[in-house]
DNA sequence: AGGCCAGATGTAAACGTTTGCTGGGAGCGG
DNA sequence: CCGCTCCCAGCAAACGTTTACATCTGGCCT
C-alpha cells in the first residue's frame, strides 16, 4: 500500500548523513583532492573547467547529497534570489490566486517567493517590510494598506517594488485591474436592459480601487442623463457582515431599485446571502452585479452576474515586471499597468420588472 | 534640527540618502568611531555594552536606515529564520487559510516563510525541496505529492519537517484532518435520516485523505448493515470537471441513490453544479453532502450540508509544531496529530423521498 | 631554444555578520 | 602600590561561497 519506490535497478543511495553537518565545498574539495576554487566552478558550469573533472565533482556532489548555500553565495557574489510577496491576506482568492501564479512563475525564473501577510495592519506591514528589507529581497510586490506609515515609505527606498492591485504611491510600477471601465461597462449593460432605478453597496476604502469602481459607476449612469441616489448608496468596510446588514437595510423597504451593483468581493457574499434569505427575485424584481471571483457566482441560484479581475493575468505581469525591474535594472514603462476587468454576464441581470422585453 | 552633537566625533553627515550602496555596520562603527563588534552588539541588545553607547548607536542605526543584513547574520551565526512551505497549490481555499495563517504565525515567531508550489507534480516539487533547502530554511511544512521521488526524500533527509494534510511517511511529524471521523459522522446522519440507498463521488487519491473518506464512509455504512453499492461510487481526479462529469453520470439514470456523498472540495463544485443542471430537488429527491470550504455551499441553494477542516486550526498546530521542532529540537509527540473535521448540517440533507418524517 | 599564449587549477581575499578572546581602565581590598 | 575582579570595547577569526589574480603545465610558433 505504502509506495515503497524500490523500482529502478541501480541503488544511486545518497551516503547516509555522517553527523558532521551538511556537506560543504570544502569537504567535496578535500575528498576529491581539488581545491575549492574549482569545486565551486565545476558546480557553476563555469566553461574553464575540464568537463571530466567537472562531471566527476558534480557526480561526487551529487552522491554525498551536497546542496549549495545560497545565503553564502549571495552574500559573497552580492546577488539576491528572493522575491517578496507582501499582501493584506491570501485567504481573500483574489491574493491567494496571485500568490500562487507568483511563486510559481519567479521559481522559474529562479527566483523564491517570500509570502508576507499585513492583516492590512500598518504595523504588521512595516515589521514585514523590515524583515523582508533584511532578507535582501531583490524585488517587491506589494498591495499596500491605506495607512502606510513613512517608516514602511522609508524601507522601499531605493528598491524595486511594483504595487499591485493598490496605488499608495510608492513606486512608478504597478499592476492594477481596470475597475472603472468594469464597473461603467456594467452601468451600460444595465441600462440597455432598461432599467433606471439603481443602487450601490461598495467600499469606502481609498487604497483599494472601491472610489473607482463607484464613479466607473455612477459616472456612466450621469452621462446617460441618470443618478445613483444617495439614499441608495451604502459605503461599508469589505466584510460579508456588513454586506449582509446593508443589503437588508437596503432592500427591506417597499421600493426597491431594480438593479443593485456591489463593489466588492466579501460584501458580494453577504449580499447574496441577504437577498436570499429575503426571497428577492433575482432577475424578475431586480437585476444583481456583482464583483469577485467568477467560481463562487457561477453556483448561486440565479448565476450570478460577475464583475471579475484577472488575477492570473496580473499576477504574472507583476511577476515579470519585478523580475525585469530586478534584472535588467532596466526601463520599463513607469505608467501603471492596466489590465481589464471582465463582465461576465449571467443569469442575475435581466429586465427590470415593468418591461416585458 | 539637523545638528548631529558631534562631541568628539568627526563627520557630521547624517543624511539618509546617499549612493553608497546599503548602510552597514562598518559604516555606522566607523562614523560613530567604534568597533563593529560593539555596534554589532548594540543592535543585537547584548548586555556587555554600556546602555547610552548602544542607545546612541541604535538611535544612529535608525536615521541612516541601516537594515541589517540576515543572509550574513545566519551565516555566521547558524542560525535559520526560514520557514518553507510547500504545498499543491495555493488557489485551493484550504491550502490559502493554512499559508495566511502559517505566515503571520511564524513571523511572529521570529521566522520568515518561503511559500513553494508543486503544482502536484513531483518534478517541482524535487527542485523546489532543493531550493529551500539551499535557502536553509529551519523548518518544512510540506503536503507531499503523490509521486514523491527518492531525491525529494533524500533531500529532506536529516531537517525538521512536518507533513500538512497529507501523509507520505517522510516524516514523523505530521498534522492531518480525521476525515475518517468525519464521514463517518456523515454516514450516521444519513442513516439516522432514513436513508438506505447511497452514492459516492470522491478521489483516488492516496496521498490525499481520498481513501480515508471513502472508508470512513463506506464502514459506517456496513457496521449499520448496510453497502455502497459499487456502481454508485466514482472515484476520479480531483478536478471541478470530472465532478460534474461523474455527477451527470450517476444522476441521469432513472433511480437516483436518495443520498450522495462527495469527498473533496473540488469535485464539490462540479457536482454542485451539475445537480443543479439536473434539476434534483435537494434535499426533496436526493439529500447531498459535500465537502470543502464552508463559505461556498452557504450560498449554494439549498445550503449545502458541509464536511470542513478546521484549517485554521491546523496551520497553527503545524506551525506551532515546526517552530518547536527547530527551536527546541526537542521531543514532540511523533505520532500524527489528528484534528477532528466538523460535520455543518445545513438544508441540503433530509429524510428520503419515500418517508414523511 | 626561447618566448608566448591558452587552458586548467590553485591562492587568497572578499561579502557582512557574530563572537571568543584579549586588553585596558576603574574600583577596591590588602 | 600591588593584584584582583568587573565592566566595556576592540581585534580578528570564523561562516560557506565566489572570483580576481597568480601559477603552472604544455604546446606551438618563430
Amino acid at each position: 500500500m505504502l509506495n515503497a519506490t524500490t523500482e529502478g535497478g541501480d541503488a544511486q543511495t545518497v551516503e547516509p548523513a555522517d553527523a558532521s553537518g551538511p556537506v560543504r565545498i570544502v569537504d567535496i574539495a578535500a575528498e576529491l583532492g581539488l581545491s575549492v576554487a574549482t569545486v565551486s566552478r565545476a558546480l557553476n558550469g563555469v566553461a574553464t573547467v575540464k568537463p571530466e573533472v567537472a562531471e566527476k565533482v558534480r557526480e561526487h556532489a551529487r552522491r554525498r547529497g551536497y546542496v549549495r548555500n545560497r545565503l553564502a553565495k549571495s552574500l559573497r557574489s552580492r546577488t539576491r534570489t528572493f522575491i517578496g510577496f507582501l499582501v493584506p491576506d491570501v485567504e481573500n482568492l483574489a491574493y491567494a490566486i496571485a500568490a500562487d501564479a507568483c511563486a510559481k512563475y519567479v521559481s522559474r525564473l529562479g527566483y523564491q517567493m517570500i509570502l508576507a501577510i499585513s492583516g492590512d495592519d500598518p504595523q504588521s506591514e512595516c515589521a514585514a517590510l523590515r524583515s523582508l528589507a533584511e532578507a535582501q529581497v531583490a524585488g517587491l510586490i506589494v498591495a499596500p494598506t491605506a495607512g502606510i506609515t513613512p517608516a514602511s515609505r522609508a524601507l522601499l527606498r531605493g528598491r524595486s517594488v511594483v504595487e499591485f492591485n493598490r496605488l499608495s504611491g510608492l513606486s512608478q510600477h504597478s499592476v492594477v485591474c481596470d475597475d472603472r471601465a468594469a464597473f461603467s461597462d456594467a452601468a451600460r449593460h444595465l441600462l440597455q436592459l432598461g432599467h433606471r432605478s439603481f443602487g450601490y453597496i461598495g467600499t469606502t476604502d481609498a487604497v483599494s480601487n472601491g472610489e473607482e469602481r463607484l464613479d466607473g459607476f455612477r459616472t456612466q449612469l450621469q452621462t446617460h442623463g441618470h443618478r445613483l441616489p444617495h439614499n441608495r448608496t451604502r459605503l461599508l468596510p469589505p466584510t460579508e457582515k456588513d454586506g449582509y446588514r446593508a443589503a437588508w437595510e437596503l432592500l427591506s423597504g417597499t421600493r426597491l431599485p431594480t438593479a443593485l451593483v456591489v463593489g466588492s468581493s466579501s460584501l458580494s457574499m453577504g449580499v447574496a446571502r441577504a437577498v436570499r434569505e429575503l426571497g428577492v427575485k433575482v432577475p424578475q424584481q431586480m437585476s444583481l452585479v456583482v464583483y469577485g471571483d467568477s467560481r463562487w457566482g457561477a453556483l448561486y441560484e440565479p448565476a450570478l452576474t460577475t464583475i471579475t479581475a484577472p488575477y492570473q493575468l496580473m499576477a504574472r505581469t507583476v511577476a515579470d515586471l519585478v523580475a525585469d525591474l530586478v534584472s535588467a535594472d532596466g526601463e520599463r514603462p513607469d505608467s501603471p499597468v492596466r489590465l481589464p476587468a471582465e463582465l461576465l454576464v449571467r443569469q442575475s441581470t435581466g429586465p427590470p420588472p415593468g418591461r416585458n422585453r
